[in-house]
RNA sequence: GGGCGCGUAGCUCAGCGGGAGAGCGCUCGCCUCACACGCGAGAGGUCGAUGGUUCAAAUCCAUCCGCGCCCACCA
């Protein structure tokens, strides 16, 4: 038999950096994580691309960890299994990343020119957008790199031009000029899934409008006082008695002269305010739509940068808006037209998601936009009738009541970084969209031609990621043999952003849903809950993580803490470092195999079943519940289940007790017999291993390498089960072992140490035999059947699972003596516990101490009492000895 | 305004109709020949409050209190 010791190389800790150098090596070189279609089942999952100019942070680390669970083991399940990897070009947040570079350099974009500023992003992308790629492989995601993908890459970029051309022809992208969401800072417009709302106090001014014909006067209410400025109208519900009289007349604008009309609107509520609101058709999605309603005029006082413009009076333009917010009131305050101050007054305001500046609804101009009534149909119907089954189920309600109310989408951005908008406009005011860039008009024929200045949401080419990278708009066989992909696993904060237009999407360009499975999971955070920020210090990097203590333990921890229906996960050093403590502990168990296992070609197989002692029969009982565990936490997206599972099986019941309850068996005989000994331990760690694969790649294939039972554990078959390994004897009759050791340890620890023996009477000591070693080993103690006799000497009787046996106490031990130890201890202990309350009584008359104090003293007090509660226990046991 | 989630051990959470659990932290004893990134033994909870359904509720229902999130064209 080939001898060599498996163990020699390794060292008592597991030291993962040069493991996973080693092993990412070997995988890649491999090309163990490559796909191609094939006659086995079909598995994809692609990865939802992170910012190429981005850093891996936790959340990434998490959600790409839960990705690389569900591949590896599908991978294992003998599935064609492709995860496929990319990044994103990002628009708005790449190129304000660019702008601000430039802006060291004093450069700007406008300045050089839109080739110029291009240039200069690809230079930055070059640099950069590797960076995460290799953070990615760090974490040992087992993605195809081969197929790694970018959203402004050739095949991609085709893809966006052709589903671009294609709605566009089928009249499901229009342009038009409506009340979009402009952000000053980014200068650019924004789809209504990219503003934030957040409560802010604000204030409530109401000013009058004097009637130009001098007979009376309305009053309106304001939170923003600088768009009165472009002011066309003033509206009042038809039915409202108090304004009949004036509707049809006009008020006067106090700064310009202008007299706008008033006019009656269903929009208006009457019990707000005054009931009577001004119209700013300009700067209000409302008063825009009152405005198509009622024929007011469009009056812009804006410039793209949010300063007044030049359609406001003289004394105003050029102002920012905040400052005109205050001008404008002073102006009314001294035209004595304020009614009413500035009120306290709450109320949402939209919030750039990238910049988080104030979103300005403003008319910027024409825009393109995505008509969604007829996309939105069949991407509710998928998700209604199962073909999309979202993790957890909540999710699908949130996804249809968003869809349900889903109004058209702004697809322009006014930057220059993305996709440009594959639309033409000819000096003969044709304009006509095309997937090649065209030499002269579609409609006329002449060459002179403009393409539209603007660039496309990065969502737009997003939205198309589960088939543009498998080939889309082509027929390839990889579009053919893994669309639909399996699986899509994402956050919630991009479920309508990203999802909901990938389905839209891919069910009009496709025809079939792009994923079967959504997993939504929540969002990391750090251990108080609290997000984590640069700010509050508390942020965990990835990469820092996996330098300390491995990609092993990074991604058993953030296993651990996978539940479905947390909107928060927290993340902590602590956790991490429990997680690579249990890797150490595998590794620590391998050893122990190791010792006297010795491979042969193959992997371990099961001795005979008559050969199984008791333990290894639990040993396996218990095994076999947890792959059953694995196996359903898994199917089920458990993560935290799947992993805690592997945890108390490998850590509290192979290890404490299948390999302790084994060591003294290979403890002696010869090296044969030892290797015998290991046959079933040796199967356990090997089928453990595979399971623990997922998870902790790289532990587990350096271990399972010493095994000689394959390429790697990377391609090993996922273990099937043995339902004939419960065995509810076995655990019976093991888990009265465990009771009677545990009560041996527990007046061991009391007694002190010494020569212990368990007496039994002998229908127990038959059926303890065969266990003799284990037992004796594990309890500390010899064992001996005596019959119905009494032992000699002290002893304590003990009661398990109804089983009857004494143990006999090391005949030198004075139990006065260990009496009056404790009770010393107790008298010192009480002591304290007085002082203790005799303080929090003090402190309560006197209500002078700090509340903190108060708090760490009642601690102090519980902790003291409950001591003394122990001692007192263990008195009466030591007394119960007899003197 | 509409919808959703959460309140269980000091901390973070699992359990969701019949035994109250895990990790970390804490106390005590141990460098026991795989592992001190360890071993053994412990302490610690009226499962947010109230009421109801049930033979039985942390677990189902209702109300309330306290956190958090999402959606919404609240001037």
């Amino acid at each position: 038999m080939e001898s060599t010791d498996q163990r020699t190389d390794m060292p008592p800790q597991y030291e993962p950096k040069a493991t996973q150098e080693r092993w990412s090596a070997f995988w890649l070189d491999r090309k163990l994580f490559h796909s191609e279609p094939s006659s086995r089942e079909p598995y994809c999952i692609v990865l939802p691309p992170p910012n190429v100019t981005g850093a891996l942070h936790a959340g990434h680390a998490f959600q790409q960890s839960l990705q690389d669970f569900i591949i590896r083991r599908a991978r294992m399940q003998g599935r064609e299994a492709l995860w496929l990897p990319g990044t994103d070009h990002a628009g708005i947040a790449t190129q304000v990343v660019v702008e601000r570079e430039l802006a060291k350099e004093g450069l700007d974009r406008r300045e050089m020119g839109r080739e110029a500023f291009l240039e200069r992003v690809w230079q930055w992308k070059d640099r950069y957008g590797d960076r995460i790629v290799q953070q990615m492989q760090a974490l040992g995601n087992s993605c195809d790199w081969d197929r790694l993908r970018f959203t402004m890459d050739e095949g991609l970029s085709q893809a966006v031009r052709v589903a671009f051309v294609r709605m566009y022809d089928d009249g499901l992208i229009y342009r038009g000029e409506r009340i979009i969401n402009w952000c000053p800072r980014d200068r650019t417009a924004l789809s209504d899934s990219e503003v934030e709302h957040e409560e802010v106090d604000g204030e409530l001014v109401t000013f009058r409008y004097e009637l130009t014909d001098g007979g009376g006067h309305v009053d309106v209410a304001t939170t923003r006082v600088e768009t009165m400025l472009g002011d066309t109208g003033v509206a009042v519900h038809p039915s409202d008695e108090r304004y009949s009289s004036i509707v049809g007349r006009t008020v006067r604008h106090p700064f310009d002269g202008r007299d706008l009309p008033v006019v009656a609107d269903e929009a208006v509520d009457p019990a707000f305010g005054t009931g009577a609101v001004k119209v700013t058709p300009a700067h209000d999605p409302n008063d825009f739509e009152i405005a198509e309603r009622t024929g007011l005029p469009r009056l812009n006082v804006l410039n793209a940068d949010a300063t007044v413009a030049a359609g406001a009076p003289e004394e105003f333009r050029g102002l920012d808006r905040y400052e005109a917010r205050t001008r404008v009131t002073e102006a009314l305050r001294d035209r004595g037209l304020i009614v009413h101050e500035e009120r306290p007054f709450r109320h949402s305001v939209g919030h750039c998601y990238r910049c988080h500046s104030e979103i300005e609804p403003w008319l910027s101009g024409k825009q393109w936009f995505v008509a969604v009534d007829r996309l939105k149909q069949p991407a509710i119907e998928a998700a209604e009738d199962g073909r999309i089954v979202f993790h957890p189920e909540r999710w699908k309600h949130a996804y249809l009541e968003w869809l349900r109310g889903l109004r058209d989408w702004n697809i322009s951005r006014q930057l220059w970084w993305g996709h440009r908008i594959p639309v033409w406009y000819c000096a003969n005011g044709h304009e006509f969209a095309a997937v090649e860039d065209p030499a002269s008009c579609a409609e006329c024929g002449i060459g002179d031609l403009d393409q539209d200045p603007d660039v496309l949401d990065t969502w737009f080419s997003s939205q198309l990621w589960p088939y543009s990278t498998l080939g889309w708009p082509d027929e390839t066989p990889d579009l053919d043999f893994f669309y639909p992909t399996t699986v899509l696993v994402t956050g919630y904060e991009i479920l309508y952003l990203w999802v909901a237009r990938m389905i839209m999407s891919g069910m009009y360009l496709v025809g079939d849903v792009p994923f079967r499975n959504v997993l939504i999971h929540g969002l990391v955070r750090d251990a108080q809950g609290r997000k984590m920020s640069k700010s509050l210090g508390n942020v965990i990097d990835p990469l820092d993580m996996i330098e300390e203590y491995g990609a092993d333990a990074l991604r058993f921890a953030l296993a651990r803490m996978a539940g479905p229906e947390q909107q928060n996960l927290p993340l902590s050093r602590e956790g991490i470092e429990a997680a690579r403590n249990f890797a150490n502990k595998v590794w620590n168990a391998s050893r122990q195999v190791f010792g006297s296992y010795r491979p042969g070609g193959g992997a371990p197989e099961l001795p005979d079943r008559t050969e199984w002692s008791l333990a290894e029969r639990w040993t396996l009982s218990r095994h076999q519940a947890c792959l059953e565990e694995v196996d359903a936490a898994m199917d089920a997206y458990r993560f935290d289940e799947a992993s805690q599972a592997l945890y108390r099986f490998a850590w509290t019941e192979f290890c404490d007790w299948g390999l302790e309850a084994e060591k003294s068996r290979r403890a002696s005989g010869e090296p044969g017999e030892r290797h015998d000994a290991s046959r079933v331990v040796a199967w356990v760690l090997e089928r453990t291993l595979r399971l623990l694969h997922p998870f902790m790649p790289y532990v587990a294939e350096d271990i399972w390498q010493r095994f000689g039972a394959g390429e790697s554990v990377v391609v090993a078959p996922w273990p099937e089960g043995h339902a004939d390994h419960h065995d509810d004897d076995a655990e019976e009759a093991f888990g009265f072992v465990r009771e009677l050791v545990a009560n041996v340890r527990q007046i061991r620890g009391i007694v002190g140490p010494g020569e212990y023996r368990l007496v039994v009477g002998d229908g127990l000591a038959e059926e303890l035999d065969p266990l003799r070693e284990a037992v004796e080993r594990l309890a500390g103690s010899s064992l001996v059947a005596m019959g119905d006799a009494e032992p000699e000497g002290r002893f304590v009787r003990l009661s398990v699972r109804g089983r009857e046996a004494r143990l006999q106490i090391p005949g030198e031990f004075d139990p006065s003596q260990a009496i009056a130890l404790r009770r010393k201890r107790l008298a010192e202990t009480t002591t304290k516990l007085e002082g203790s309350e005799q303080k929090l009584e003090n402190d309560r008359f006197l209500s002078r101490a700090a509340p903190e104090a108060v708090e760490k003293e009642r601690a102090k007090r519980e902790d003291l009492s409950r001591e003394a509660g122990v001692l007192h226990d263990q008195i009466t046991l030591l007394e119960s000895l007899g003197a």
